[in-house]
DNA sequence: TTAGGGTTAG
């Protein structure tokens, strides 16, 4: 036995090993000596768990692409097809796309037969080959050549592949030449025309079915669904007399898709059946598209309190409305329900825990749950990169960015490139942000798109390169929307270029006469110059035009429940408490040399009657509420929907301070931690 | 075979 062998002696049980194999992923000295262990003890080469665990990770660390390499370093598993089969799934369930390509051809290098588990597991994965379309024709044709023609099952799972991968031709053809269509090739061909837009020829085939099952009549609602067309769905679901849970689910889905909720409520009021978690998360799913996020963690209350369990898909969803919330403790508990439940933390999954951590301010808990992923995609680096950003950790985004390029395998997209500049952006990296704005193209071949223009604009600008941010908007190629004249504008306002500022107003008036914070801005560019007749000028356009300033809000989570507080609002039951505790903390706050800025006070046409406004801004009222309820040495966090203003963010330094309390500010784009007076975002936002 | 899920510039 050789010394790493002797090294794991105390793991020797297949079990043992394979949670060795779990989470965290091995490192490579790891997955060496267990390589080591299973070379030299026949036992565990006959462990299929153990083996495809092993081979998956041994596929993803060595990024084998070449069979013969496999092969090479492995231990050769008994010549059954069932171990293959396994180690197949396994490898095509853990490691990404073209892995599990090796194993089957090692599997053909070893002369075993591929069975029908064989093909139903390729079947299952081949979609996410690239070039898939060719990948199919040629499993077809092994599917034919080693015997199965005439085997329905899998007959019909390649024409559900052929569709998957945009051949419907082929999908069409192989349905016309089937020896027998039983009632599953129909409705697989029903769905086939109905996801390529088919759906007259969809609607014929279904009504010369002689016999239909539910699912044909299931295939036809979700078709016109799909078509957005929930009159002609609501009509075969009236019409069909086997309703079963999935003609419910996918009529209601249809009509929350559609944005009529009503009747979507109606429905769910109104189904006798039992509920099952797909309703649950169809209705949960559609709070979210409404942005009615506190709904959806009401819905999982009551979901629970129907006994009703939840999925990964519920988890997502919820995590989802947790990550919007900024509802930390609540991530925290689902994440711990995942756990406890053994939930499977999928790609999807792993990305929501990822982005709802991110977005709750807690950095260390998003990586963790990053590194801890055995597979990932792009979606997953995507989340890192933007959220790192957004914390303000610019040079570690790009770091990542860097590990992505470097690993291989995930090529980054445009969405990869906007978290990274808006994250250079927000650290104030100038350079490395022009450098990987210009290689995005030439090196990536993505072409920059309004967004990225965006971000551009808004590096440039918030550096103090107004007149090259300016440049930039103007000989970009893509017309240049509000967003992009806006970030320009908040340049000329941090900068102190009222001249610039005035015309870059106009021009947002007219691209964007609804929105409120336009005038805002265009009011704080005259007040700032104490143009005060423009400023009462703009205020009266407002009036009249009848646009609507959004008023600040900031929510706390004290004890599972989240707290809102609304600038002017004083409806909270422990409004003067927090008023006398906030004139206590001003107090304090001057001692130790913090005098409030009536800067924005002056910009806001609203309140500028009132001295004491900013003050009572949102975030110091939700502030000074975390402070008096609660103990210990827990962050106070606090989630805002405009930007912080530059009093709150001063005051804010001095109040972590003063309590020796992190505070972790979340506004309309980006991430504040105050430490000790100092804020991450190096006053620079 | 049919229903439900994730990242994105100010």
């Amino acid at each position: 036995m050789n010394s790493c062998a002797r090294n794991f002696q105390s793991f020797l049980s297949p079990d043992h090993l394979v949670s060795h194999l779990l989470s965290p992923p091995p490192t490579l000295k790891k997955l060496q000596q267990i390589q080591a262990q299973i070379l030299t003890n026949p036992r565990l080469q006959s462990n299929p768990n153990l083996l495809s665990h092993f081979i998956s990770h041994f596929i993803q660390t060595y990024n084998l692409s070449n069979s013969s390499l496999l092969l090479r370093h492995l231990p050769k598993p008994h010549h059954q097809p069932s171990i293959w089969n396994h180690l197949l799934r396994s490898s095509a369930e853990s490691s990404p796309p073209p892995g599990f390509l090796s194993v089957y051809r090692a599997m053909l290098q070893e002369n075993i037969s591929p069975d029908r588990a064989t093909f139903t597991t390729l079947l299952r994965h081949f979609s996410a080959l690239p070039n898939p379309s060719d990948a199919v024709a040629t499993l077809h044709c092994q599917i034919i050549k080693l015997g199965h023609a005439s085997d329905r099952f899998l007959l019909t799972g390649l024409l559900n592949l052929y569709s998957k991968v945009g051949c419907l031709n082929a999908a069409e053809q192989l349905f016309v030449e089937m020896p027998e269509r039983d009632v599953i090739a129909n409705n697989a061909m029903i769905a086939a025309l109905s996801s390529h837009g088919r759906i007259i020829d969809a609607r014929r085939l279904f009504e010369s079915m002689p016999e239909k099952s539910s699912a044909s009549w299931n295939s036809m609602i979700t078709c016109y669904c799909k078509q957005n067309d929930v009159r002609a769905a609501r009509e075969i679901f009236d019409r069909n007399p086997i309703k079963d849970v999935v003609s419910w689910n996918a009529m209601i889905d249809g009509y929350c898709k559609m944005g009529q909720l009503e009747m979507a409520w109606e429905l769910f009021d109104r189904m006798g059946l039992a509920k099952n978690s797909v309703t649950w998360n169809t209705v949960i799913s559609a709070c979210l598209h409404h942005r009615e996020f506190a709904m959806a963690l009401s819905m999982f209350q009551v979901m629970q309190v129907e006994n009703v369990r939840p999925t990964e898909v519920t988890m997502v969803s919820l995590l989802s409305a947790c990550a919007h919330l900024g509802a930390l403790s609540m991530g925290r508990w689902l994440h711990a329900y995942i756990r406890n439940h053994r939930l499977k933390i999928d790609v999807v999954l792993g990305n929501a825990l990822i982005d709802m951590y991110f977005k709750c301010g807690s950095v260390e808990a998003a990586l963790q749950v990053f590194h801890g992923m055995s597979m990932k995609n792009v979606f997953c680096w995507n989340s890192v990169i933007a959220g790192l950003g957004m914390n303000g950790y610019g040079e570690q985004a790009i770091e990542i960015f860097l590990e992505m390029d470097r690993r291989g395998g995930f090529k980054p997209d445009g969405v990869t490139f906007v978290g990274l500049l808006s994250g250079c952006s927000h650290s104030g990296l100038v350079s490395e942000g022009k450098k990987y704005f210009s290689r995005m193209l030439g090196v990536y071949g993505i072409q920059p798109e309004i967004e990225h223009y965006g971000c551009m604009v808004d590096l440039l600008g918030r550096a103090g390169y107004v007149e090259e941010a300016l440049n930039l908007i103007e000989t970009m190629p893509i017309q240049p929307n509000s967003v992009v004249w806006g970030s320009l504008l908040r340049a000329c306002r941090i900068h102190k270029d009222a001249k610039l500022s005035e015309r870059v107003t106009q021009r947002l008036l007219e691209l964007d006469p609804d929105d409120g914070a336009n005038y805002v801005f265009l009011s704080n560019v005259y007040a700032s110059s104490k143009r005060w007749d423009d400023v009462e000028r703009c205020r009266q356009i407002m009036i009249e035009r009848g646009v609507q300033k959004v008023p600040g809000c900031s929510s706390i989570e004290v004890n599972n429940m989240i707290h809102e507080f609304v600038v002017g609002d004083a409806s909270h039951p422990q409004f003067e408490q927090i008023n006398t505790f906030l004139v206590e903390i001003e107090r304090e706050l001057r001692k130790l040399g913090y005098s409030p800025s009536t800067d924005s006070v002056l910009h806001d046409i609203e309140d500028e009657e009132k001295e004491n406004a900013v003050m009572y801004h949102s975030e110091k009222i939700a502030i000074a509420f975390g402070l008096m309820s609660t103990r210990g040495k827990e962050p106070i966090r606090v989630v805002k929907n405009l930007r912080v203003c530059s009093d709150c963010h001063e005051a804010t330094k001095f109040i972590a301070k003063l309590f020796q309390r992190e505070i972790i500010v979340r506004d309309r784009n980006r991430f504040h931690h105050f430490r000790d007076g100092t804020c991450s975002c190096k006053d620079y936002w």
